[in-house]
DNA sequence: CGGAATGTTGAACCGTTTCAAACGGAGTGG
DNA sequence: CCACTCCGTTTGAAACGGTTCAACATTCCG
């Protein structure tokens, strides 16, 4: 096996044990899965809604956004993909996909046939379990996002996607802290959030002012993590990411 | 085994068996597990956020509906669950619940152990994966959601989950056809979708003025399902519920 | 360099909220 | 059977948050 292989998959599998106690066996197992890599230019589909793809791709690098589009032509964005995310599995259960998945960046996927993925999960539970595991954390940030469009006033809202992109971002890898790039346009912001570009705009110079963010051409800087926390409401339970119901949210530090 | 006991597990694994290929034998491990019934009373929780259950409950009869509460106390409702699924099955595998469920009805709820389901979905494969489609339709729900409160006006949003309503209960033994009860008060529809209570009751009006509802006491009848579905651009793929992928979206005319 | 996409700003508008008051129906106790 | 209360519904008027439209500035990118 390649050293660059290697380096590939073990993200997804990270990613993986982040939510469950996948053993060292089948951290292997994942990484023997024969795959194809290949690279995608910022705003290319990588799932389209009604797709009914016969394997999954792993984000090795970018990001990606998952969203619907209603009879009117209205779009919604529902979730973000970040590195180390598969965002296709669910269509090893359910044939069709419900949504699409655009590329925000440039981005590396990884591709592994339904039929290996399949095999890997009945002959590992650990494995078939760490998938469920991923499909309930993004149900419960759905939830999350729900509560966010539905009854949050623009300004919370905007500092809670920020809230949760940052800390989800800081525990995969990257450093500590408060500076992190976000490369979305604001009408993309809008789609998220169930507002108008316009408004995105002015909110988001809003919190410029109050000095919750700061922002560099296409990223966010977050001067004080708390203050924002707190503009947000935010609180990081839903992302099950603390070692096992630990429920400190300070994981990271260690 | 009792008829009783039969009866209300059936139930159960006829909506599993609705998302999947679940072979005669794997509906009788079904029925041999142990369980308890009881009753709860409307407004009686279910679930609360931060529960570790160490059981699964079965909603056999009555609704319920799954929320989430913000720091500020606003209140956004997530989901509502019909009779026949299993409103925990989520906490087999990530141990602490993310959002509260609550009776909106009386309820019949039959309880079962995690380590009874834990062994059959283990043993069995395709309960496994009538488990793991159940969980994607759920998010699959919450994303069209997401779609709903933030994207569409009060009209379209309430004609909407008036549509979901309706065709999740019509599939499921009830008569097929367009008259059926909604036991749910404005502010529960208010937060259902994002809206005030105020705004609900006068959107409803606007509903039945333009004859696309009619309304006794707490329930609704549709009169022409053709043009409600036209008004909530609503389109049922997202729900999973035809034969296997066929889409053609009228399968319960047969 | 030029053209397209994205960001910025203002003013008018409107869908929804807020507040407040009144109404209705169901259940309870006298 | 009435009086009382509770909860949900209904209605109106005023206020507000966010949208719309339109113009202009800026950045991106070939």
């Amino acid at each position: 096996m390649t050293e660059k292989k290697i380096n590939q998959l073990s993200r997804m599998v990270d990613k993986i044990a982040l939510h469950t106690s996948i053993s060292v066996e089948d951290r292997v197992g994942l990484l023997e899965l024969p795959y194809t890599s290949r690279f995608f230019e910022a705003g290319s589909y990588l799932l389209r809604d009604g797709d009914t793809p016969n394997h999954s791709g792993l984000l090795v690098s970018g990001l990606a956004y998952r969203h619907k589009i209603g009879v009117d032509g209205l779009r919604q964005i529902v979730a973000i993909h970040i590195p180390g995310e598969v965002y296709d599995l669910q269509q090893l259960h359910v044939a069709t996909a419900d949504s699409n998945v655009q590329t925000l960046t440039r981005c590396e996927v990884v591709t592994i046939s339904h039929g290996a993925l399949r095999r890997l999960a009945e002959e590992r539970p650990s494995v078939a379990h760490a998938f469920f595991v991923t499909t309930i954390v993004e149900l419960s940030m759905a939830r999350e996002w729900m509560l966010n469009i539905g009854r949050r006033d623009a300004r919370t809202r905007i500092s809670h996607l920020l809230c949760e992109f940052a800390f989800r971002l800081d525990k995969h890898g990257l450093p500590p802290g408060q500076a992190y790039e976000l490369p979305m346009t604001q009408e993309q912001l809008a789609d998220a959030l169930g507002l108008t570009a316009v408004h995105i705009n002015r909110t988001l110079k809003i919190l410029v002012n109050d000095g919750l963010i700061a922002h560099s051409k296409r990223g966010v800087t977050i001067p004080d993590w708390e203050a924002l926390v707190t503009a947000a409401g935010f609180n990081s339970r839903y992302l099950h990411m603390s070692p096992p119901d630990a429920a400190t949210g300070a994981a990271h530090l260690a």
